[in-house]
DNA sequence: TTGAAAGCGCTAACAT
DNA sequence: ATGTTAGCGCTTTCAA
């Protein structure tokens, strides 16, 4: 059905073997003529090569995978894209696969992929916080990268892979400051899910910047929420009802979302409550997705440089293809930082 | 290396084509203790099928590609979560390819896409207006479908391919319908680029609207832009720059931006220069991407059901596999529906 | 520089 | 129900 590279020879005059060298390169060098002669035949045929074929004499394929939550959330779609150019570039397709943030399903994409034999595969969800889950994952990357795979993660899933890691834990300190600053005294957190590991290191850069003001966590009101939309207005409304009695003294004057996606929930649920922002309660959210400096009113964040992590983070695959398998791990740290927007006014 | 078929079939003492048959799916059926048997050394050894090696055995492979623009673009995003998803589910792994929406990029996109040999193709992106590039492109996927790949679209990419229709003309005549009902006599829009089909279906429902109230296009003003936030900023500048004496009389009182990133530019662009919206001027959208309500003033737009698009398309090219490459050609219309909101509050 | 031939790992006739 | 074997389309030794 499909023309093959032996269709291609025949046509050419040649054989199979120097079809392959004129057409799909190789150490081997073909002369002149019969190169041009074999490109002219497979132009004049309509060849196209065979990719699984190629795979399987080559044993590797041009491909990577991507492993993300949720490709339309706006944090992910900016990773993806830094991560599909940065393939497209280097001739590499990318399998991009939603997760959902599960790590079962997590586990079924790393053996799938692995079964495809891409080359390397991008951890660009966070790292789990549970040890069964995050040792069932280590393993079946263990055996991916036995057979040469490379593995490169976005924010930490653990030493031992390669990693971009953006500075969660100092953004959100270099964010809670600045909320401290402008003179905001009781800030209620909106944190991600325990299971993942970024939720954790955010909390952690609160923290600190609490404690050099003498406060710590306990002080001051927790409330955690799935990395969504839905997810930042219910934790805002548990927030806001649980305030005992509800008098404003309770009340938080800032709300800090530790994802943006949670941030523009909870500036919706305020409006429906009537709520003005940040005249009646800051909100600040983490990662500067897109649209963030769009929102009604445009949202305080931390920037996180998404299309270079994305980049970076398939440049480190590549480089591990040269390095070897047993090079140093590399830890590219990028900076953030805090961005002051209207959300979040002067109070 | 790696474990292959044949050492789990050595190791169980069973032949290789029964261990496929357990272990692979098979027609052929493989009695209950021997495939406990191979399965359990399966489990031991850790094997994992080589994906290529399928492919090529197979002559197919589970894999499909998506063509789109740009997937850090909310409106891709969506779409592309439709479609993986949808392919997850039956099975498949997704390969997502930007285009930047360059025909010529699209072209070799498909190229390699079929030497990937995937099952089938999905056109995300806008159909481009210059016959040139369709030709090549109808081409390309016409070798493609020769092969047995299955194509489909997203809105208009020429009759023959499998397409999922959203109403983009009589979204937009309805929506410029609703805005002429609360009043605006003014429009200016702001139309994709040229060289996107999409474009002018667009405006051609504006068209229809204006046209049942007496109103031609020569008598608004239209600047084209590119679908991007920036794309919104210039047009927007453009028209009221344009604006001969920049008198109030000649400014629109409503903008249309064919495309709600184009409107977040507007919108943008306008609180840049200190006019109300919608008070000084109306804005609307088109598209109505995740975060449109969420906009400052929220975004009045027309709503596209593009989760459900991205899926469609899927299922469209699953069930053409069994059809058979010569069953009538399907087309899904999808509705959509103006959402009125903020930005075009009532004058 | 070119060609012949042996696989790559798997599936699917075709036997038995 | 199980096994034998011939490819799938390509790359890559190995010879010439």
């Amino acid at each position: 059905m499909a023309v093959t590279l032996g269709q291609v020879a025949r046509h050419a005059g040649v054989s199979l073997a120097t079809a392959s060298r004129a057409l799909n390169g190789s150490a081997r060098t073909v002369g002149d003529g019969l190169a041009a002669r074999v490109r002219a035949s497979a132009d004049e045929l309509g060849y196209l090569p065979n990719a699984p074929a190629q795979a399987l004499a080559r044993a590797s394929t041009a491909t990577i995978g991507v492993l993300l939550h949720d490709i339309a959330d706006p944090y992910f779609g900016a990773l993806a894209k830094g991560a599909t150019d940065t393939a497209a570039d280097a001739g590499l397709l990318t399998m991009v696969l939603n997760t959902g943030g599960d790590p079962e399903v997590e586990l079924r994409c790393i053996r799938m992929l692995h079964a495809q034999r891409v080359r390397a595969i991008v951890l660009a969800g966070s790292g789990y916080t549970d040890p069964g889950a995050t040792a069932a994952i280590d393993a079946a990357l263990s055996l991916y990268r036995a057979e040469g795979g490379a593995v490169t993660a976005v924010s930490d899933h653990g030493d031992g892979y390669d990693t971009v890691l953006p500075d969660n834990r100092g953004g959100a300190a270099a964010l809670t400051r600045a909320l401290l600053d402008l003179g905001y005294r009781r800030p209620a957190v909106i944190a991600g899910p325990e299971r993942f590991r970024v939720s954790a290191e955010r909390l952690a850069g609160v923290a600190d910047a609490l404690a050099e003001v003498g406060l710590t966590m306990d002080q001051i009101r927790v409330e955690e929420a799935e990395f969504s939309r839905t997810g930042g207005r219910e934790a805002v409304g548990r927030l806001l009802d649980g305030a005992a009695g509800g008098r404003d003294q309770d009340r938080p004057d800032v709300v800090l979302a530790l994802s943006d996606v949670c941030a523009v929930g909870v500036l919706a649920e305020l409006r429906e409550r009537g709520i003005d922002v940040p005249g009646g309660i800051a909100v600040a959210g983490f990662d500067d997705i897109p649209l963030a400096a769009d929102l009604a009113p445009a949202l305080t964040t931390v920037r996180m440089p998404l299309l270079q992590m994305g980049a970076e983070a398939v440049g480190l695959a590549l480089g591990r293809q040269d390095d070897g398998p047993s090079g140093p791990v590399r830890t590219l740290r990028l900076p953030v930082e805090p961005m002051l927007r209207a959300s979040t006014g002067t109070p």
